[in-house]
DNA sequence: ATGATTATTGACAGCGCTACCACCGCATTG
DNA sequence: CAATGCGGTGGTAGCGCTGTCAATAATCAT
């Protein structure tokens, strides 16, 4: 019986098989695994589906299969640049696949993250992404029972849910601070904001460091739990002066606190490095630019984003890497703002 | 026949609707209409899906109902801070509900949204939300034939596709260059990077406020296609330093330009507001911090993504709004980098 | 009271695609 | 020469849901 709701002008595979003279099921395959049909029917319906214009029902397809072509991308900010420049390499390294991209925002809540994990759980996703190691036992056994490829990023740590993209930032505070010792700075003051897990690591490395030397005191130290900017930066900076009015250096544990530490400086005519030298985190790009250019440490976000993505698309092809955990990383960039103390 | 293919453990709406005591299609409807069912079968339905946990499939639906649930957005860049705020304001407006979010980064390409809408028609989205308003002649009839709401944003301008959430970029660049001339600065530098459409109406503007009061010279327009940055703020500010170097106020097309205008000033001993004013565009969070502060036009970028979003899921559900263009103005945040010249 | 209208509900028939299995024909093997 | 294997192909039968429309029950106007 014919039915009266309109096909809606859509070329089907029915139509392209028919013009390649093969059947529905030799089409599809063409779709999926060329390599599986002979030399001449690919070439047909390859020729078919270009001439009808054809383009595949992506909801038919996940019917059918029984999955999606669909990469959950869980981010706790989109504010922070950090996470922009690893969006840029999400998107930029899935543009050219059949793969889509579901983001969403966690608004750095674990239990939002445990939500959102539900909610990915009933579409059945492709692949996923997910930020930071601090998962809820709850957030960790969904995803463990997804059975999909799922790569954490942006941090490191000793038990992979599976795949797992990032740098030790335990280590790079440490590098920091280490840093600024060798360079005979004594009091070396913490800013933190938001204080997110991957920042508590950046104050373990720097508790670490100080402790080693025996600088370690906990009035250097303003940490904040409130969002951070660079006006924010002035605000921890202008508190630590009152706390600790004989700091030589500070570590910021972002570049927009460090940011509103230098004007801060400038507007209570503290020289940098002078007085007191300024260290950042991430090396955004204005640092070089700051005057004096601020020493920050340089993260591979934009590789971070681009190397997660890529590893899950080849795990959900079956091409799982030969290292599950990839270490991208960080380097010091030594400018100005932390020049020599007094040689 | 039974087939052998295992039904995946998933919960469907038959089972939902056996135990409930209805048919499937009556629970089917409890999830698109509720209204539509008797208040008993409704709490029947009800109960019966949250005891078993059950979740719709999208794939399925979409597939049956020829329609999905999900909403195209077209960004030019995920760099740019502005449109950080703009798809937070997205993401947040869509958050609770049925909607998902399809993003997708032309890297300001309208030749790569010709490509992207293509896409998006196949899979037939439920709404669209597109950056600007230059689309090519293509564009704009794929856009047309797509029978759903779309909403522009980030300007306004006379043609709307369908609905509209905007500013006029040309009156603010206006604004703020009146307000320097109020203020006797007459030798009023623009810079200008990545020029895109809005970046170039921003220039119209500030040539109609020029010419007005005659004081329009070329030699004080400096614009780069290259995109933006702190760091060629800086190089921008040189470069016109060269070309003019009577300048007496700087009207940068947005805040990095103007912070690396700034540090420029820094870097050369300049004094802000007394030798060189300095404005910027965005009013992003830095611009109160900087020393000095520096004045921007405050535009409404998170209002203006979740007004998009908003607009769009109430036009899919057949509520269209009473004036399909949205104006959200700008407001000059006047701050001492444009203080009075000489009073 | 009677037909007409409206609110509820259900049966049917797919949406466009792919999993599964069977089959064909050819090459290889003992 | 029969048995075996395998790449290539097609038929069948749905994936889980909803559009359409008809049937029924309830309500209304005249």
């Amino acid at each position: 019986m014919a039915r009266a709701r309109t096909s809606s002008g859509r070329v089907r595979l029915t139509e392209v098989a028919k013009l390649a003279g093969v059947s529905p099921i030799t089409a599809s395959r063409f779709f999926r695994n060329p390599e599986a049909l002979s030399p001449g029917k690919r070439e047909r319906v390859e020729n078919a589906a270009r001439q009808l214009g054809y383009v595949p029902d992506l909801a038919a397809r996940a019917l059918a299969s029984r999955r999606t072509e669909v990469i959950g991308v869980l981010i706790p900010s989109f504010t922070n640049n950090v996470f922009s420049d690893v969006l840029r390499g999400i998107y930029d390294g899935s543009a050219e696949s059949r793969y889509s991209i579901q983001l969403v925002n966690t608004h750095y809540s674990i239990l939002q993250e445990e939500k959102l994990l539900q909610l990915f759980k009933a579409q059945r996703p492709a692949g996923l992404v997910v930020t930071g190691i601090n998962q809820t036992d709850e957030s960790r056994a969904i995803l463990e029972s997804m059975n999909c490829p799922i790569v954490q990023i942006m941090e490191l740590g000793p038990e992979p849910i599976d795949m797992m993209v990032g740098f030790s930032h335990n280590d790079a505070a440490f590098a920091v601070i280490s840093h600024l010792i060798e360079l005979n700075f004594k009091r070396i003051g913490f800013l933190g904001a938001r204080m997110d897990p991957r920042v508590q690591r950046r104050l373990e490395g720097y508790t670490d460091a100080m402790k080693r030397a025996s600088l370690y005191d906990p009035r250097l130290i303003i940490a904040t739990p409130v969002p951070t900017s660079v006006t924010m930066g002035g605000t921890l900076f202008a508190d630590l002066l009152m706390k600790a009015p004989d700091i030589d250096a500070v570590f910021c544990v972002n570049d927009d606190l460090a940011l509103g530490t230098l004007f801060e400086c400038q507007r209570r005519q503290i020289q940098v490095p002078e007085d007191i030298a300024i260290v950042g985190f991430n090396d955004l790009e204005y640092m070089a630019s700051a005057v004096p250019p601020l020493t920050s440490v340089r993260t591979n976000r934009y590789d971070m984003g681009r190397t997660a993505i890529t590893m899950t698309m080849d795990a959900i092809e079956g091409r799982r890497p030969a290292t599950p955990v990839i270490d991208l990383g960080y380097e010091l960039i030594i400018r100005r703002s932390s020049a020599p103390r007094r040689l």
